[in-house]
DNA sequence: CGGTCAATGTCACCTATTCTAACATCTATC
DNA sequence: GATAGATGTTAGAATAGGTGACATTGACCG
């Protein structure tokens, strides 16, 4: 009997289902994999699997990207490096260049202020 | 930007995902259906798809087994039919059948007294 | 005991889904 | 215009899943 309580953290999800739920496609799923954003589980026969917390994971991406940011930043974001010498304001000054930086959300569709959090 | 909110219902499952959560082989889980006691959606290519009611189905299909009722007998349980001459009757004489015909569960490892619920 | 039925196992053959790797495209930036 | 980041596309191979048929097991029953 297996523990069905953890669903969330489970991966059994395919990727085929990813797409649908995230509406990525399988290339871009598997990118952020490549840039170490997301790390499904694999079956004995190699196939992807991923969690809930994945797809909130991807859907968090999506809307980072949407928003101008790099894999790069959503990277930093996601994986703080504190004790590093400089990162943390390293990091900092990436999101006030990303605030700055206007010109990517300038010919964007949605002209957007804020992005919800200040260095 | 799919709806994420009702993921009880969504078949987002494919049945070697349903095999791990419920203990159960694909061949069981394909009877099962065959018999009428579960319906997964199809993909474009025909492939099952259950959602996480699906699972709780199918771990009480599970159970019931294990309390010696036929799938026939679950069926009904599952889906009474109520207006139909006799019917309810007939399902509680079943019900009273099974509690008083131990000797399936006499065979088996846990001789249990009750199921739960008394007709 | 031999037959029957419900439930499951197994196998063969076919289709769908996913994998990796490589090359192409598009866009913003320098 | 060259570059880099993100994504599209395609080919070829492997895994996962589908159906259908036949075999097996274990109760039950006359």
């Amino acid at each position: 009997m297996p523990d069905i309580g953890d669903l969330r953290t489970r991966c059994v999800l395919p990727i085929g289902t990813v797409i649908q739920l995230t509406d990525l496609t399988a290339r871009q799923i598997r990118y952020y994999e490549a840039q170490d954003l997301v790390h499904p589980e694999r079956t004995a026969g190699n196939h992807r699997m991923y969690s809930l917390n994945h797809i909130d994971t991807l859907l968090e991406i999506k809307s980072q990207l949407a928003d101008g940011f790099t894999l790069a930043d959503i990277k930093q974001l996601m994986h703080p490096r504190h004790r590093e010498p400089n990162s943390d304001e390293e990091v900092r000054q990436m999101l006030r260049d990303e605030m700055m930086n206007q010109s990517r959300l300038n010919q964007a569709n949605n002209v957007r202020q804020g992005f919800g959090f200040r260095p």
